[in-house]
DNA sequence: CGACGCTTTGACTATACTCAACCCGTGTGG
DNA sequence: CCACACGGGTTGAGTATAGTCAAAGCGTCG
């Protein structure tokens, strides 16, 4: 697998700790990262600063990759600034949407208790700074405060959650109901609002749900023929008829 | 819902916990049990004997349900005994088997961290032994010995790593290469053998793979046409071509 | 403005589901 | 010991579903 141009610069950075704009953007980058961290913000002040000591930041531009199915798996990767897609590649080839990274979310725990390589990709949507803990020094923070292993694994088990309840719905529902509950779910993060904005492009989105850009058209004029859904614009739907939509 | 036979079982035990015939078995069910699994193994006798003693045993006939969807999730549940299988029932009732826990397995951890409700059913498929530890109990031995802890979250990602992996399977391969695939799968359990024997017969089989039993019995048929297969017998299948298997 | 990539539409095809009938192996009861 | 019932498994016909390929529309960004 090839190397990255993140990664490179990553190396770079290492070989010279002490340089100027790159120590003051960790510091920065640092409070604010290790502080959105759901993992991290029950802490005490002092734990935070022995965190934030073994944290690199990294930074990777729109389309860069931060890792790729093969590499080591050897860090956990803290967004602090941008978005990250994770997607992975099935044995035909195709690419599937696993999901969208923003600030405060995490990756590449997967492998991190099991010294292995990931088996996914992860690329930057735009301009992203994430923050990057050695799998090894994490493992001694967590074998020196259990709480934050808690909250790990409170955090994989909601995660494995989801990922069940996915391969349930991929293995179980056709096309045109995985989008209409995509919809719904993409609703209520966006509270009583009945106008949904898509979180990607369609044609993400039809990766994600594990099917075609054609299909994910044809079946959105489907849903808005039957009465239940209208297309505001390419981004934008508004949701007519929530019953009717979940009867799908 | 409805309380499962097994559950009321449990309470009885629990009304009763000097019960001779249920204490012997719980001492022997225990070591068994808790030495048979690897979240535990490494422990010394003393921690050992601190888990057993918040485990409780309990057994289940065949077909009863050890948790439904909707009950509450407070219980680490780990097999020392029998098999059970554990299914989703999607939006639209579909019946989808998740995995098949075998001795030394658990299941019941999805929930352990974030107080919530079972999503899955877990159902015993011959006379099966469990050990069941509390939530609350789990954690604090989980803070008392980080390594578990680390023991637990290898556990975890593993698993989201298979279940991401499944969830793509059925995203992206159509039935045909997700049959090879689980045959192969099979395979490598039973080292160099060529002879698999399925671990479950072709209605489950469906039912995992995310299609019908008349699809797998078809594809199956066009697997041994092709000359990539033979039928021995229900539940066993000769590889003749494993590339070709591969590469459907 | 032009190019590129995303999106949509159409026609066609492949894939797998449904429903129904039938087959087979097992276990039960006469 | 046989007959039968039952459930799982298989086969066939018809249909629904969604994928492919190709062409054209649209938006956005240099």
């Amino acid at each position: 697998m090839n190397k990255s141009k993140g990664e490179i610069k990553k190396q770079d950075y290492k070989h010279d700790p002490h340089d100027n704009i790159h120590c003051h953007e960790l510091g920065e980058t640092h409070e604010t990262c290790i502080s959105l961290v759901p993992i991290f913000n029950h802490l005490e002040k002092e734990q935070m600063d022995e965190i934030m000591a073994v944290t690199y930041s990294v930074s990777y531009k729109k389309g860069e990759n931060i890792y790729c199915a093969g590499d080591k798996a050897d860090s956990l990767y803290i967004v602090s600034k941008g978005k990250i897609k994770i997607y992975r590649l099935s044995e035909s080839g195709k690419e599937q949407l696993l999901r969208i990274l923003h600030p405060g979310d995490f990756t590449g725990e997967l492998a991190l208790f099991s010294e292995t390589v990931h088996e996914e990709y992860a690329e930057a949507m735009e301009e992203t700074n994430v923050c990057t803990i050695k799998n090894s020094e994490l493992q001694e923070i967590l074998l020196k405060y259990p709480s934050i292993s808690l909250k790990v694994l409170a955090e994989f088990s909601s995660r494995l959650e989801q990922s069940e309840k996915q391969a349930t719905l991929f293995a179980t529902e056709k096309v045109e109901t995985r989008i209409a509950l995509f919809l719904v779910e993409c609703m209520d993060n966006e509270k009583q609002s009945m106008e949904v904005v898509l979180p990607m492009n369609k044609k993400d989105m039809a990766s994600y749900l594990g099917t075609t850009p054609e299909t994910i058209s044809r079946k959105l004029a489907d849903l808005e023929e039957a009465g239940y859904i209208k297309q505001i614009s390419n981004k934008k739907i508004k949701i007519l008829n929530l019953d009717g939509l979940l009867s799908v």
